[in-house]
DNA sequence: TAATTAATAT
DNA sequence: AATATTAATT
């Protein structure tokens, strides 16, 4: 709080009340069109901002120039017939510095680099939604906080974490404390290197590393369980894929990282089945060094077992390994633990890259999140002529999981999920760099794809600030088994098919299918599981330990606070970075 | 060679 | 830990 009032005091808003804080932000859109002018300076005021609003970028240069200090923020499109939009962000730069928007029509990646690169604080797309232009404040914040944190040096910092940890949750102005504080970490790392002067357009300082993003990594699993288990290689997966910028090289290091995942599951798999007793009719002896996961056209009639033993791994890492750490848990959570976290120097490669990696995902593949039952296929080419064969191996994965523990492990997994990250959150240890890159990179997930980012960044948000939602819509504890029953249904009518690699994947999917009929508000939640999987691989059981300690009620909570969307905050992003 | 993989580096 | 890069192997 004292910082944030401190920075708004500043007299960077005209509107003095603090509780309105985004209230009054003083914008300046340029557009050449003047049917977006409109939309978006309706839109703009809507969000209780003050719009200014020009047809040239000249014209905006020219009121800039005016008066240096009348604005707090610039939005402007890319293509105008009198002044490129990088030319007139490049002089906002440099002679005002203040926060500028690029949007266009286009997603195009080089566009967007540049556009960012060149030190526009966010790209948004067209149509641009009242979602993306809620959070544009951000922005203007966190470069003023960043000024202010200059001579202020720690001690603020200090005070609103304080603050925050102590008593942000039940606060209800608060949303903005919280957002801040993020905002703030992430922006340490991510702007100190926007001042490259040139631009032309071709800066393209190293290159992004590929982030392995949900839907990224779902379409390698696809690709993998197209080509056959056996068969697999990094060229062939590459080719289904169909990602252009993705290289061999790339899908190379993530099948190493798979394997290693998979094996370890297998592992954890016959361990549990040994010691505990459980047992399906014979392990998949034959193939011990490979992961006989792959129900794939070739192989299905391992299929079940396979799945059986996914599904036992999956018990185990979830529910097994929970209850040994609390201890370790709380420590944790209690201490504020210094170890390890000073290490972000490689931040803003993260606040960079991850945008693009991001934006490129979901160019190719909106399919998971955005609907429903089918875009599934389309990057890909299918095969269809498995398909039937597919179906049977639905039919068994689905006695299967009525069969196996699974009902109770599903939801499990979800509260996992949601309680690690709200632990990450509210853990003061972690705060710092852990959340850093954030910001950045989730406004510029917004603009480029907002369907797959909100999720994501929902769920920190949940925690902090939405205490209260509908219970109602999120099974509790055991309630999982209807929402099972419905997605397998739907599923099997067209769906689930290629991508069952695994336990976690198949769930997923199921849940996909049948949410996607659904409310939006499921599809989020959709989200959680589809995560799984990806999360698994990444974090093991970890996280899983860490989310021990938090009460299962928090993700209920999560849903209702989805639709707000607002604020894709900054949490989210704790959760791929841990 | 080109692709794959294990090992190692960042 | 996650991805890249290297180097050996096929």
């Amino acid at each position: 709080m004292t910082l944030l009032s401190k920075s708004m005091d500043n007299g960077c808003f005209s509107s003095p009340r603090h509780e309105a804080f985004p209230a009054g932000l003083r914008v300046l859109v340029v557009d050449d069109d003047p049917t977006w002018l409109r939309i978006l300076e309706k839109m703009l005021k809507k969000c209780l901002y003050e719009v200014t609003t020009c047809c040239l970028a000249t014209e905006a240069l020219k009121k800039l120039r005016e008066r240096k200090d009348a604005y707090d923020i610039v939005i402007s499109d890319v293509n105008m017939p009198d002044m490129d939009g990088f030319k007139l962000l490049e002089q906002v730069g440099l002679e005002m510095d203040l926060p500028v928007i690029m949007m266009s029509v286009d997603g195009e990646t080089s566009r967007v680099m540049k556009g960012v690169q060149h030190g526009a604080c966010d790209y948004l797309l067209k149509p641009i939604r009242m979602k993306e232009l809620r959070n544009i404040w951000q922005h203007v914040f966190r470069k003023r906080m960043h000024e202010a944190r200059d001579f202020e040096s720690h001690e603020g910092f200090e005070a609103l974490h304080l603050l925050m940890n102590g008593s942000d949750q039940s606060d209800d102005g608060n949303i903005f404390a919280v957002e801040e504080i993020t905002s703030i970490k992430k922006r340490k790392d991510a702007d100190s290197k926007h001042d490259d002067k040139e631009f032309g357009d071709h800066s393209p300082t190293k290159k992004a590393r590929v982030v392995w993003s949900v839907d990224l990594h779902q379409k390698f699993v696809k690709a993998v369980n197209q080509i056959g288990f056996d068969k697999v290689g990094p060229k062939k997966i590459l080719d289904l894929m169909s990602v252009p910028w993705l290289t061999r090289e790339n899908v190379a290091s993530h099948l190493q990282k798979y394997r290693l995942y998979l094996s370890r599951l297998q592992k954890e798999n016959d361990q549990k089945s040994s010691s505990s007793g459980v047992k399906h009719s014979d392990s998949p002896s034959k193939d011990p060094g490979s992961f006989s996961f792959l129900n794939t056209a070739s192989n299905k009639q391992q299929s079940d077992v396979v799945i059986d033993s996914f599904s036992h791994s999956d018990e185990s890492l979830l529910q097994m390994d929970a209850p040994s750490h609390e201890g370790d848990l709380k420590r944790i959570l209690s201490e504020p633990t210094t170890e390890k976290r000073r290490s972000s120097p490689k931040s803003s490669q993260m606040s960079l890259n991850q945008p693009f990696s991001s934006v490129e995902s979901s160019e190719a593949s909106h399919a998971i999140f955005d609907c429903t039952i089918q875009t599934q296929y389309s990057w890909g080419e299918f095969p269809k002529g498995p398909l039937k064969e597919e179906q049977k191996t639905t039919v068994q994965l689905e006695d299967s999981f009525s069969q196996l523990p699974l009902h109770g492990t599903r939801h499990p997994i979800q509260v996992d999920q949601s309680q690690s990250i709200a632990s990450i959150n509210s853990n003061p240890s972690i705060t710092e760099e852990e959340v850093a890159p954030s910001l950045d990179t989730k406004t510029l997930y917004a603009g480029y794809k907002s369907d797959y980012v909100s999720p994501v960044s929902s769920m920190g948000t949940v925690v902090d600030t939405f205490p209260k939602q509908s219970k109602s819509l999120i099974p509790n504890d055991q309630s999982p088994e209807p929402i099972f029953t419905s997605n397998l249904g739907l599923k099997t009518d067209g769906f689930d098919v290629d991508c069952i690699s695994d336990l976690d994947f198949y769930q997923r999917n199921l849940l996909l299918c049948g949410d996607a009929a659904s409310a939006p508000l499921e599809e989020d939640l959709n989200f959680f599981l589809l995560q799984t999987e990806w999360y698994n691989m990444n974090f093991g059981q970890q996280n899983i330990d860490i989310s021990e300690c938090y009460d299962p009620r928090l993700v209920a909570e999560a849903p209702g606070y989805f639709y707000d969307s607002a604020d894709y905050s900054s949490v989210d992003q704790s959760l791929f970075i841990a």
